[in-house]
DNA sequence: ACGGGTACTTGAACGTGTTCAATTTTGAAG
DNA sequence: CTTCAAAATTGAACACGTTCAAGTACCCGT
């Protein structure tokens, strides 16, 4: 079970304490950072008990995937208010751009999802869990950004695209974690320069010359899906 | 601080307490995995009390870090076994085969690894702390295999090399950590795959033909680990 | 209005990682 | 051999994440 979404949180009363609880959370979550917020802090600042948070909230683990979820969403709405670019690689500028600037108040914070995320016995491992939902709204991004915009891509690249940027955003996301610098200024710099690579590179990719190496490359692809999904071989 | 060699053990008797923690530690984790195993089994299992063991080990995350130190060793000696090879292909692929089967006996628990090692905030994030003995001996590996052998690269692709080969190493250990097929087959495969395709992008990068896009790539890798180190910008 | 089941809420209790003041051991100088 | 400071060792104590048996509030059918 994934659980962000639990079936549990069945009328108005409990939806808004759930709302409590994770409010109280983020708030001092980026007040404090993770390690240092208690559960006790968090029950104490949302005017429950402490056993009433992990009624809503099976771990603090679960609370980060919340934020992951709640981040997901304002950068949906950031990406409505935008201004429609058709070209692939203005889109996927202003996607990313966008991202990092909804995640810029929780810069301090979250290292910690790097920190769960690549473990693979947790439920936040965003490799494994291919039904979890979240990371799939997440591709999804991605898969909308592929459909509409007007670029000539052949069928097989086309069909792993969404994913590939999806990794590769999740990569330019350990390094902003990672970044230091004023504002995080080298990741936006990085995302520029990365950008235009990758539009290059599908360009490249999509040449009929490319066909048996963009083969190649997309079995590799495959390989690397299937190892996260299936658990004997 | 790394502190995995604290300045601490100065006499005989600390170096041997340290090495029977170290050993109980390991033990335990390869039977019950890293978060099952407790501080107080270890010392219990070592022979000593709990707060010897932090005497030694600052916190259990630092066992991790002894644990790495320890497989790296025996990959060296078993390195130092294997048949010598001169092209830089087969050396690569000697050499992670030999990482992998070092690596084996520990896959149950070796996910807490980069559990922790991508959390920027740990001491034992690898990208970080330029002065890690850890992680610059395991770099040093792959420059030895650069160094020693007769191929032709390019001076600036060549002083780089280590670093990005440590780096695909540390992307094939991530896969490794998730792969639940029988043996690992899954990741030799990969290995196999990837090593072959790494030896023929090194020979296409070091065309005479390619150097603006060499130089281009390498300035990219280039702010990459600038950003790790810097705390500034 | 009432009963009863379900959702919700509570706080004490447990196990764990970690800290630390206090004690014992060690090794070498006198 | 004695002394004594540094090294090593101890276990109690603390804070935290998590669990759970026990309560309370709410809703719905009668």
């Amino acid at each position: 079970m994934v659980a962000a979404s639990k079936e549990s949180t069945k009328t108005q009363k409990g939806e808004q304490t759930k709302a409590l609880i994770l409010n109280a959370a983020l708030e001092t979550f980026h007040e404090r950072g993770y390690e240092q917020t208690t559960m006790r802090a968090i029950a104490k600042r949302a005017g429950v008990s402490l056993g009433n948070a992990y009624y809503y909230f099976g771990s603090k683990e679960h609370l980060i995937q919340a934020f992951y979820h709640r981040t997901h969403e304002q950068h949906l709405e950031a990406l409505k208010a935008a201004p429609p670019e058709t070209s692939l690689k203005a889109r996927l500028l202003t996607l990313m751009r966008l991202k990092f600037s909804t995640l810029e108040p929780y810069h301090e914070f979250a290292g910690v999802l790097f920190k769960t995320a690549a473990n693979p016995q947790s439920a936040l491992n965003p490799f494994a869990a291919d039904s979890d939902p979240v990371r799939n709204e997440s591709i999804g991004v991605f898969k909308d950004l592929v459909e509409d915009s007007n670029v000539r891509i052949p069928k097989d690249l086309r069909a792993e695209l969404p994913y590939l940027l999806w990794l590769y955003h999740m990569g330019l996301i350990l390094f902003w974690i990672h970044d230091s610098s004023k504002k995080q200024k080298r990741t936006y710099r990085l995302v520029d320069t990365t950008v235009d690579l990758l539009d290059r590179l599908i360009s490249l990719a999509s040449n009929p010359l490319m066909r048996p190496v963009r083969k190649r490359a997309l079995r590799l692809i495959e390989e690397l899906r299937e190892a996260a999904v299936h658990d004997t071989d």
